[in-house]
DNA sequence: CAGTGTCAAGGTGGA
DNA sequence: TCCACCTTGACACTG
C-alpha cells in the first residue's frame, strides 16, 4: 500500500498513511439538520440569524459525529447561509458570524479533516446568459468566502461542472476557461471541475485544466455512464497530474449505481464489493473519495470497515 | 397534525 | 414548444 498525504498549511507534507472518505451534507442519523432553510416569501433578517444559528451548530456536531467514526473528509452544504447571494440579503453575516465561522475552521483544522463544496445545478460559468453567468458568480463569492472565513486552507474545494454546452461545445468550453482565467483569487485558488454524466467527460475536463490549470475532479458513476476512451488508470494518471502540492490530493468522486434504474442513478446504499473493486483498480493512485450514496454516513461508516477488511484503508 | 405541492436560481432531451 | 428530470430535503400551506 503506497502512503499518502496531506498538506497542512504550513506547506509541511504530513504522512497521514490513509486516503480520506467522505460523504455529502447531510447526516441522517443525527436529528441536527445543517441545511435548514425557508421559503424567500418569509425572509427576515431574524429569521437568517436564527437559521444559520442552527446550521452551525449542526455543522459542529456533524463534524464531531465524523471524527468518532474516522470520517475526515466531509461536503459542506450550500445551504449553510440561505439566500447568501441572493439581493434580499443585505445583512453582513460574514461579520456577524466570523466567529462561529473560524471556529469551526479551527475544529477541521485541528483534526486533520478535509473539507469541500458542491454549489448546485444553477451555478453556471459558461452560461450564455449575463445574468445567469452573474449570479454564478454571486455564489461562488459566497462558497468562497465562507471557506476563507473558516480560514481552511487551499485544499478545500469548490467542484463543478463545466456547464451548458449551446450546440457548441468547443465554444463552450473556451468561454468556461475565459471566465475561469478572469476570476480573482479568493475564488480561483478553490475552484475545480468535474466531469458530469450528460455533456462533459472527464478527457473534456482535462482539456479544460489545459487551457484554465484548474484540478480535475475524477466521478467515478458519471464516467461509467459518460465515458471516454482510454484505460482507467491511463486517465486517472492525467487527473492526478491536474492537482499540486498546493491543492491537496486529487478528489475523487464514487457512487454506486442504484440496481434497475436508470444509468447513473445513485444508489440508497453502498455496495461494497463494487466499491472495495474500485479502491484495488485505483491502488495506484493517492485520492480522497466522496461517497455520493443516499445513505450517506452510513455507507461511509461501511465503505471504511470494507476497505479496512481488505487492507486498502 | 398529517399529507403534499412547491421552492431563487439552469440545461438537456424526449414528447 | 413544453415539461419531466436531475437530486433532495424540507418548508409551509391545505384539509
Amino acid at each position: 500500500m503506497i502512503k499518502r498525504f496531506s498538506y497542512k498549511p504550513l506547506n509541511v507534507a504530513v504522512d497521514i498513511d490513509a486516503m480520506r472518505i467522505g460523504y455529502p451534507c447531510i447526516n441522517r442519523t443525527l436529528d441536527c439538520s445543517a441545511n435548514k432553510t425557508f421559503r424567500l416569501k418569509s425572509y427576515s433578517e431574524e429569521r437568517l440569524v436564527e437559521t444559520v444559528d442552527n446550521n452551525l451548530r449542526c455543522l459542529k456536531e456533524i463534524l464531531a459525529f465524523n471524527v468518532d467514526h474516522d470520517i475526515y473528509f466531509f461536503r459542506i452544504t450550500s445551504d449553510l447561509v440561505p439566500f447568501a447571494s441572493h439581493e434580499i440579503n443585505t445583512f453582513n453575516w460574514q461579520n456577524h458570524f466570523s466567529g462561529a465561522f473560524q471556529e469551526l475552521g479551527d475544529f477541521i483544522d485541528e483534526r486533520d479533516m478535509r473539507v469541500a463544496m458542491h454549489p448546485d445545478q444553477f451555478i453556471v460559468l459558461n452560461s450564455i446568459h449575463e445574468h445567469v453567468y452573474e449570479r454564478s458568480l454571486a455564489e461562488l463569492r459566497y462558497h468562497a468566502e465562507m471557506l476563507d472565513l473558516m480560514h481552511v486552507d487551499a485544499t478545500a474545494k469548490i467542484q463543478i461542472h463545466v456547464g451548458g454546452v449551446y450546440d457548441d461545445k468547443e465554444a463552450s468550453m473556451e468561454r468556461f476557461a475565459g471566465r475561469y482565467n478572469e476570476l480573482d483569487d479568493q475564488i480561483k485558488k478553490r475552484l475545480v471541475v468535474e466531469n458530469d454524466d450528460v455533456s462533459y467527460t472527464i478527457e473534456d475536463c482535462i482539456q479544460i485544466h489545459e487551457m484554465t490549470g484548474i484540478p480535475v475532479v475524477f466521478d467515478y458513476l458519471h464516467h461509467h455512464v459518460k465515458r471516454s476512451d482510454g484505460s482507467l488508470n491511463e486517465i486517472l494518471r492525467r487527473v492526478d497530474a491536474t492537482w499540486s502540492d498546493y491543492d491537496g490530493l486529487p478528489i475523487y468522486d464514487y457512487s454506486s449505481q442504484e440496481p434497475g434504474e436508470r444509468a447513473g442513478k445513485h444508489a440508497e446504499h453502498i455496495d461494497r464489493h463494487d466499491f472495495t473493486d474500485f479502491l484495488e483498480k485505483t491502488k495506484e493512485h493517492a485520492f480522497d473519495v466522496m461517497l455520493e450514496i443516499k445513505d450517506k454516513e452510513k455507507s461511509a461508516i461501511d465503505a471504511i470497515e470494507a476497505a479496512r477488511q481488505k487492507d486498502l484503508l
